[in-house]
DNA sequence: ACAAAGTCGGGAGTTTTTCCTAGTGTATGT
DNA sequence: ACATACACTAGGAAAAACTCCCGACTTTGT
């Protein structure tokens, strides 16, 4: 192996358990190398200019400037810089909101160290790369994320949506609505079924996100 | 240093990354020796009675059965078992609950090193730790005791709190728990009761309120 | 040892949710 | 103008979830 094999690596994440974890998967394969390792976002914009590292692994919940914003940041002034989204979060949304931000790659922390090495590699070549499973996750609600899920809804399923976030009773709905509380039964599956959610967990979280209501 | 100063640990958490930093940082240390690891509750009872470690390293929040109820489990057949929690939840209400449960010890993640190493002395040594920057907001929290309503919750309940508030079905939690779904229909109707709410929409927005869950 | 509290689940009834069907009204386009 | 689409409404039937009540057993504390 030539000296320019050789895959420079910074390391972004608040816990030091997870950036000693990552360096030691890394140090099984000789042809990656650690160069800096930063626990913000702030530090991780400095580092960067500082080392220029090939690849940088960064976690996106961070106290602070969180991950997103530090892409944003790094791509930005660097444009070739290659990230790669380290992230507990299972979730499209994240996901996809990286990926915006300039992220080359996207992976979830219990994945195996083989698909980080393969991932690191994908991105050494210049490819983007998420995690298999995800893929389809992320090409669900692509669709959906585009269009907003809650555009999707129409007017009378949008109120009841946001009573029922609310915490609104169903019965306390129908009259407020003067409607049959049958109605508002049916309308609440309509709801679920056209957000893709399967219950009143995810029905709030979305009204959360969506800052239709707050916590 | 003689042989029987070597402690013998355990490492449980569904993040392989996870477990690999905290066996690097256990490494610097020659009298720390990881005998096992585990990536699920279920799993880390098995190991646990395989190896009998000295002391077990465990996270709260993994798929299934989770910590509190793994350390539960390990607790009563092992009542001598010491196990620190290692946690990215910064939240008195987790951990108070852990510490209930049977846990000896209890750390988030971005702790650094030396307080590991700490903590594990003071585990091998028969006492209890808590972060240092955490007892102090356990203390915070504890005052408000009266008024948090989580801590009127017994383990069970806190523990089916979290899954539903996770949004996990209802027939999943009694699966993972080894218990009648019938048991989780009535629990999840007294916690509503102690929490003076009356439907599932309170119940996440009080888990997301209390940084239980995010949103 | 006794009381108090926690865990577990059956019985029985109520409520909620789902899935299907179906009527009405209102646009939209050809 | 007429067809098509979609939103709004709601009933019926069945399934699922929830509530309330109770009893058994275990753990814990005094």
């Amino acid at each position: 192996m030539s000296a320019s094999d050789l895959i420079r690596i910074m390391l972004v994440d608040d816990h030091a358990v997870v950036r000693a974890g990552v360096r030691r998967l890394l140090e099984q394969e000789a042809r990656f190398l650690v160069v800096a390792e930063a626990e913000s976002g702030e530090r991780a914009y400095q580092q960067f200019g500082e080392h220029l590292p090939d690849i940088t692994i960064i976690d996106l919940s961070m106290p602070g400037m969180g991950g997103i914003e530090a892409i944003g940041r790094i791509v930005a002034r660097y444009p070739t810089a290659k990230l790669l989204v380290l992230s507990m979060h299972e979730n499209a949304a994240f996901a996809s909101q990286a990926l915006k931000a300039g992220a080359k790659g996207y992976l979830v922390k219990n994945s195996l160290a083989e698909e980080l090495v393969n991932a690191l590699e994908c991105l050494a070549k210049g490819q983007t790369y998420i995690n298999a499973n995800f893929t389809k996750k992320i090409a669900q609600q692509f669709l959906n994320d585009e269009i907003n899920p809650l555009q999707q809804l129409s007017t009378r399923e949008f109120e009841i949506f946001r009573l029922l976030a609310e915490g609104t009773d169903s019965n306390l709905i129908a009259s407020s609505l003067n409607i049959s509380s049958k109605t508002v039964a049916n309308y609440q599956t309509s709801i679920k079924q056209k957000l893709g959610i399967n219950n009143s967990v995810e029905l709030v979280r979305l009204a959360i996100r969506s800052g239709l209501i707050d916590s």
